[in-house]
DNA sequence: TTAACCTGTATTTTTTAAAATTACACCATC
DNA sequence: GATGGTGTAATTTTAAAAAATACAGGTTAA
């Protein structure tokens, strides 16, 4: 499979922006360089997470901020902000309508993704960013022991 | 998003090798027709079953039969045939490791990504294809009076 | 025994979404 | 007004998936 990473690095500029609140460190090019990627696409990205209103931003100014506190945004909120209402799993929308299989398994296998893909969100829907916090701050302590200010401020 | 198709053409081509058994339209070519894919690559998703044991196959005759009836076989055995143990979501491989978000968030993401996958294969092997034939049926009833044979041989 | 048809598989080519790049109008700040 | 930023459209590059090509060898029936 080719897999779009677009979800895992809107979580990414999330959390970094969570982070890196109140510093200079908040423009399209240095959250390009946390994720990897370049401006144009942290911006897009951005964009989306505008429209969701899971942050806000200003034109001109490299400030972004969330709209709500990590507690109370889940992976849901950003799965759907940039997948919308697509599924994990696709349908092959070109079968043979001629023959019996062909002519029903899109809409046979669309009902059990559909299924599916309801378990994934409603699991999505339980975890919270500042779980994913936590978890990356204890990470972050088994392996280095910079960024002191950061792992006190989230410490449990 | 970018998807493979492959697992639902190798759901479909099950579908069909159970449906068409012990008739003469089981060649690959035949196969491809109705998944609207070409031989090759349909023989390359039967390799991959018949490694699983979800079916055999016959070099040089066009006979493939599953291997087990279709109540015992769900979408799990199906997916794991395919795709392995990889995950629906996807990490992004390229971060920075020389920021604390950086550095940490592929683990964070892949512990949840793990979890998420838990409760999606839990569910497709809840799922088995006997219930995808009985759909389909009904589907097709619904849509043709055609193939009378196929849905009473099916008919609940 | 050979012609027609098939599988299995390696290799190459084509296709096509994703990601990257380029471009630029316009905002903010010093 | 220079510097550095956002937002967004348009184009180019990329890499993975799918398709196509090739071919060794199995199967069957005339």
């Amino acid at each position: 499979m080719k897999y779009s990473i677009q979800f895992s690095d809107a979580i990414h500029i999330m959390l970094y922006i969570e982070i890196y609140q109140n510093t200079d460190y908040l423009s399209s090019t240095k959250i390009a360089d946390s994720v990897q990627t370049n401006p144009v696409n942290v911006r897009k990205i951005m964009a989306q997470l505008k429209k969701s209103q899971l942050i806000q931003t200003q034109t001109g100014k490299a400030n972004p901020k969330l709209t709500r506190p990590i507690s109370q945004i889940t992976l849901l909120d950003v799965y759907q902000s940039i997948e919308g209402n697509t599924n994990l799993i696709q349908v092959d929308p070109k079968t043979n309508m001629k023959c019996v299989v062909g002519a029903n398994i899109q809409s046979v296998l669309e009902k059990q993704y559909d299924k599916l893909q309801e378990t994934v969100e409603s699991e999505m829907a339980k975890v919270t960013l500042d779980t994913l916090v936590k978890d990356l701050v204890i990470a972050e302590k088994q392996q280095r022991l910079d960024n002191d200010d950061i792992i006190q401020r989230y410490e449990i």
